[in-house]
DNA sequence: TGCAAATATATGTACATACATTTAATGTAC
DNA sequence: GTACATTAAATGTATGTACATATATTTGCA
């Protein structure tokens, strides 16, 4: 993917302000990250939302995740887990059940399968094929501090 | 809004690494920065691709717009121009008819009410309110600098 | 105890995204 | 000038987001 300055990318003659274009940067570039990752996620079938509702249920496994904690830790508070777990489950990377002391919720457990899944995929992700690049350690915290700061 | 460092807000002891923190930031960022300003918008009718359309409509005003060209000029490529102008023209806000050159195109051109409606939402965007903010201009251009190389 | 408030999850609806397919019109090669 | 490829836009389908509402269960308090 060749890739050029925001201007040229959404052929915009030019912005406003620095503010502006780093707005449109912003959305443009996780974007970008987003359909990059999706892109290398698709040959195994699951889609990103999928996948980082799996990984939190690795993080608990062996135990169970309820519905509720799956939402704390999703980066998109308002999107819908049971949805998400839904289609998990019909593709039997996820098993869920009644829990017996609350019957209010709902275990949510990775399978076999699903861990198998994420052993292989593994390497994709945090790999060298996606997510942040060409950044030096130091430019990398610096991004993390600016991001910090935009959301004070 | 309070806003806390990224591992609070999503609940995660800690990343494996800078790039992968940073990586998680610009996402959740990014989704921070859209929900803030489509909460803005909420009032006046419009999502945040349809605001970004009549932009771009009235950026060619009185000219119209083919939809090609719309999809040029959006930040997301593979969105669905088509319906998009569809939701804007059952508004009001935008007129569609049949190119007479090329009957393949079809002409998008923003109404008197699309740009009254902008006019009245244009001191929201790229205000105070919305957008990047608490950075110094410096620190802007840097991190325009940094999202442009993680593109490279 | 009994009943209202709170909690956990699921469901409904509108919108958008991602991508494949369709339809119509134009361009081009022969 | 007909046949085939190309282009512009619309449509179909699956998924996800945003938000309101519904349903079941538990909690808490009069």
């Amino acid at each position: 993917m060749t890739t050029m300055k925001i201007e040229d990318e959404i052929k915009q003659t030019a912005f406003k302000t620095e503010y502006h274009k780093a707005y449109i940067n912003m959305l443009y570039t996780s974007n970008w990250l987003v359909q990059e990752q999706s892109n290398l996620f698709k040959p195994f079938g699951v889609t990103l939302p999928q996948y980082n509702v799996l990984r939190i249920l690795r993080g608990q496994h062996p135990k169970p995740a309820t519905v509720s904690l799956l939402i704390e830790r999703m980066l998109d508070k308002t999107s819908n887990a049971s949805r998400i777990v839904d289609k998990l489950e019909v593709k039997g990377l996820v098993t869920r059940k009644q829990c017996p002391n609350d019957r209010r919720t709902v275990d949510v457990l990775i399978t076999d399968k699903g861990l198998a899944l994420l052993k292989q995929m593994d390497d994709l992700d945090g790999g060298s094929k996606t997510g942040i690049r060409n950044l030096t350690e130091q430019e990398t915290a610096e991004l993390n501090r600016l991001l910090d700061k935009i959301r004070d």
